[in-house]
Formats: structure tokens, sequence, C-alpha cells
DNA sequence: TACGTAAACGCAAACGTTTGCAATAACCTT
DNA sequence: AAGGTTATTGCAAACGTTTGCGTTTACGTA
């Protein structure tokens, strides 16, 4: 997997250690395919060496963070972590009823920074951010629901 | 304060009951101005009456949230609250160095709105929120920082 | 390869926030 | 105005997350 060597790379350029615990996190979190919750890292790393710490699980995600190795994305007031996507940088809609996340390409951010340099000189953080809303299918479910 | 009745009238319409603690949690955000940490609201809370509990605070915030009396806004991972701006909603842009607030029309948000529903069928929640970014002075004072 | 240093760890305590529960009190009815 | 019902409160415990600290260990240097 390329993913994690590039990952490893960024520990040691940035004089970071590579510790056993680090490579564990990594691991799980490039095999779990979407977004994990922090919960679940910290399971699937204590089953695989029981002395793992919760807090360092916290510290590993947070500098790989940093690193720019994983992505945070807010779902449902917990922060999830996934892989950065080797197909670039995206954001994510998620639903308020049903949970779902499903990616969404900067393009369609793009002109709001745009606009908000123009007319505030303000330069917003866009990179990786979660929007809240309601799904085509939970829409459609439950027609009902409206924000507020 | 017009503001202040109009609260109290959205309370006993959905069946809450008047109770001195949110009338206190209720002035407390009108005369502060801006928006208020949770802790500065219990502070003052606690002032003007010593029983006054934390989880009272929490629980009087969210009520006023889902009722629209007041408006939640995340401040460098915290939540603050304040009154709905009688000249409408809207977002707020918090620049993470100096951490200032600024008030923005959702006018500019509108069209991103209507891509999201038009393409995806995904209607976002863009009632209140916040953009975190660097504001001019910051970007001006520290040309080096940049997101990631 | 062995050594020294500083980064990272595990543990425990603290933080901000939420929840369960028994006691209280707001409000409807009479 | 008094009583009954039930939302709301204060307290305490729990939750998820962060931080402080002494010990361990990764890694550069000899």
């Amino acid at each position: 997997m390329v993913q994690r060597q590039q990952a490893i790379d960024a520990l040691r350029e940035k004089g970071h250690r590579l510790t056993p615990q680090r490579i564990l996190v990594l691991s799980i979190v490039a095999d779990g395919g979407g977004h994990m919750g922090v919960d679940e890292v910290f399971r699937r790393a204590k089953e695989a060496y029981p002395y793992m710490d919760i807090a360092t699980v916290y510290r590993t995600l947070h500098l790989f963070k940093d690193l720019g190795v994983v992505t945070e994305v807010a779902i449902g007031d917990r922060l999830h972590y996934e892989l950065v996507d080797p197909s670039g940088p995206h954001h994510h809609m998620v639903c308020r009823v049903c949970n779902g996340a499903y990616n969404l390409s900067p393009t369609y951010l793009d002109e709001f920074r745009d606009t908000l340099l123009e007319e505030f000189d303000f330069e917003p953080d866009l990179e990786h951010f979660a929007i809240t809303g309601t799904c085509s299918e939970c829409r459609s479910e439950n027609p009902g629901v409206h924000q507020h």
C-alpha cells in the first residue's frame, strides 16, 4: 500500500518517531475503508496490542491530521478519521437523519471561497469540512423534515 | 426588550414552563451583546442565583436553540450562544488566529445551497454555521499562515 | 553495537458536556 | 385559592477528550 509508505515518510521527514503504536493506528485507519470513529480505532488497536491507551490513539490521530495523512470529519458531533483520499481532497455531506456520508468535490465551494476573499479579505479553511443536511433518500422518506 | 417577550411566547406556545432559571439565562444572553460561551453564562447566572447548575445552563441553551431563540456558533471548538439577530439570520466567519467573529449574510451561501439541491438533492443545514479561516488583519500581520 | 537524549508512551486525573434520578415547583383544573 | 400532574431542577455520576507526569523506547552519535 503506497499510502502507508507516504505516511511513514511524512513522519520521518518532520522528525517524528516511528513507533509500533503509530504503525498500528495507521494500519487500522487504512484498512477501515471509510471514516472511523476514535472508539472503533481504539477497540481494534487494543485487540492487536492490549496495552494501547486511548490517549495514544487521540494523540496519534491528531498528529496524522497535522501531517496531512488523515482527514478529520465531524459526523454527528463526533470526529471521524480516514486516510486522505488519493484522488484528492473532498468535502463531506452528512445526512443528519441517517448519518450517511457522501463525498463532495471542492469545486462546489471554490466560488464561495473566492467571494469571501474578494469581498472580505477572509481566507476560509474549507479543506475538509462536513456539511450537515438531509440526503435525498431521507428527504423522500420523510417529507416533513426540515431544519429546525 | 421585544426580543425577550418573543422568547417567552415561544416557550409557552410549545408547552414549556417559564422558570426563573430560564428567564435568567435569557437575560444574560440578551444582555451579553455578542456570542457568549457556556462558562460565562454559567458564571453570571451563578452570581445572580447561587443554586444555578451548569447542567441547567446547558439544557436551557439547547432548548432555546431548538426554539430558535438563540443561535449556536462554534468558536474555536467551543460552542457560543447569542440571541437570534432581529435583522435576520447570518453566518459567522471566525478567525482561527485571533478568534474574532464576523457576521456574514446568508446570501453568500444561497447559491451553494441551490447547487447542492439541484446536483445531489441534498438539503444542507446552513442556517447558522461558522466558517473558520484567517481574517484580513491576521493575514496581513502574519503572511506565512495558511491552512495546513 | 552500545550510549545518551528527547520524543512518545501508559496511567491517572482533569476538563467540558451529557444523562439518570429523586426532589421540587410551574401550571392546569376545579 | 388549593391540589394534582408532570416538566424542570440540582446533584452526582458518566461520557468522550485532553493534559501532566514519570517511565520507556526510538533513533542519532560515537
